[in-house]
DNA sequence: TAAACATATTTATGGATGTCAATATGTAAA
DNA sequence: TTTACATATTGACATCCATAAATATGTTTA
């Protein structure tokens, strides 16, 4: 099998700033101004790490004027989570598929 | 604050080797000598890889004689679902919680 | 148009990481 | 106690990655 994508995407939150990151747009979009005064980053670290985070599909990113909004991607996210799901788990576990229904999707 | 814990937890799953080790140890337990077979890798390797896996809590170590077998902590997954949780969502996402009578929790 | 501003890209560099050969440690069998 | 075996550690090396200075691209304003 190849698991270089997936790779990738979890390398994409395995960095204390894009981590940072993440939780600085949790509450909703925000510019890459407001973004670089929160972060002790320079501009092109800034830019660098955002364009990881949308390769990555867990951020996206809306161009106004010269302005760059980023926010969470809420299908990213939730792909992502599935994709981790699928390697950090055990039969062991019980799985919650089947016993709610309402929604089980993602667990 | 301070990431770093996180970073290293979520660095021990952003490496192709490292998760198929978690496949392949999804159905079990299995000794070190049965993974060094699966995966085309040197022994140093994988005992590189299974110390990262261990130290990050997803893996646990039992040595039987002079065996090593491996397998899945339920706890240590489980745990680490949470912290990717707790970066990979938005406020945007509706939240289970609530909305499940038997287990919403983990999502 | 030119000037000012926001962001992206290029380039260089130091540090982290995956890999394996050689070796060490520890265990079981002869 | 030897010998054989399974795994861990050490050391060296190549590659990857985060960072920022310099520069480029694109946008708005004067």
């Amino acid at each position: 099998m190849d698991y270089r994508t997936d790779v990738r995407r979890i390398k994409a939150l395995a960095d204390e700033n894009r981590l940072a990151i993440m939780l600085a747009l949790q509450h909703g979009e925000k510019c890459a101004c407001l973004l670089l005064e929160e972060l002790k980053i320079s501009q092109p670290t800034l830019s660098h790490h955002m364009r990881l985070l949308r390769d990555s599909g867990l951020v996206y990113g809306r161009k106004e004027g010269k302005w760059m909004h980023y926010s969470i991607s809420p299908e990213g996210t939730k792909s992502f989570r599935a994709m981790i799901r699928s390697y950090a788990r055990c039969d062991c576990e019980e799985d919650a598929t089947g016993t709610c229904p309402y929604k089980a999707e993602d667990e």
